[in-house]
DNA sequence: GCGACAG
DNA sequence: ATCTTGTCGC
């Protein structure tokens, strides 16, 4: 897929806040994504050593199908802290590399993080979005900013993520018995879009099929780099 | 000054 | 995120 490489990455935190104050109007939160919706992706990073290798994963799945087409896997040496509010800066220069060895490039993207539910409206996925191009969503597991209601009991049900004025996501209940889900835009499509394909991508457990197989690919120390695909290799635990 | 704080 | 054993519940 086209990727946009920034020329250089910022090394400040300071650096980095500045960047995102400009990026943060190049953002488009309507829908303007492909239809039909044929190829979703779950994009997550891992660590190593430490912390000192960072370790992002792409997997692609069919729509509505969920089926696994391609996978990536890309390493490459940690060169940003964790910070919050900054977590683009760390885990997107691995991830666009995973992307780069994508065959088929998907339609949609569901990123580990937030979208515009961050204190400048530029989370991962957010930013992710701008520097590919594409349709993306931020799926978090936790709550960076804003305050909301508490959420229904039965899935599907969900309420208003809030800063001040304005609605910057959702939090949704994507199983019944778990913690909810912080749902928001990373680029071009709307919060109600969003939550309708982050419930298509979520039929059984409280993580959509995407980010769950990310998490897999990123955090199995075995897999193999440079991945091309889930031909010879199922997923399963093979010694040799 | 005291909490809050994606992964 | 990652470090780690057992334990509770369907």
């Amino acid at each position: 897929m086209q990727i946009h490489y920034p020329d250089a990455w910022p090394t400040t935190a300071a650096a980095a806040i500045a960047l995102q104050q400009q990026l943060r109007s190049q953002v488009i939160t309507t829908d303007r994504l492909p239809d039909p919706i044929r190829h979703v992706a779950g994009v997550d990073a891992g660590f190593e050593q430490n912390g000192s290798i960072t370790r992002a994963a792409v997997v692609v799945l069919s729509f509505p199908d969920l089926q696994p087409l391609d996978q990536a896997l890309a390493r490459r040496p940690t060169s940003f802290p964790y910070i919050p509010g900054l977590l683009s800066f760390r885990e997107v220069p691995t991830v666009l590399e995973a992307l780069a060895q994508l065959t088929i490039t998907p339609d949609l993207l569901l990123c580990d993080g937030q979208g515009t539910a961050h204190p400048r409206r530029l989370g991962i996925a957010c930013h992710l979005g701008l520097l590919v191009d594409a349709a993306t969503i931020g799926v978090a597991k936790s709550r960076l900013v804003g305050h909301h209601r508490q959420v229904p009991p039965e899935k599907g049900a969900w309420v208003p993520l809030l800063d001040g004025d304005d609605t910057i996501g959702a939090v949704l209940r994507s199983r019944p018995g778990t913690k909810p889900l912080y749902i928001s835009p990373g680029h071009r499509i709307s919060l109600e879009t969003a939550l309708h394909y982050v419930l298509q991508c979520t039929p059984k457990y409280r993580l959509p099929e995407t980010t769950r197989r990310a998490d897999r690919l990123a955090s199995d120390r075995k897999g193999a780099q440079g991945s091309k695909g889930p031909e010879g290799d199922n997923g399963q635990l093979r010694l040799w």
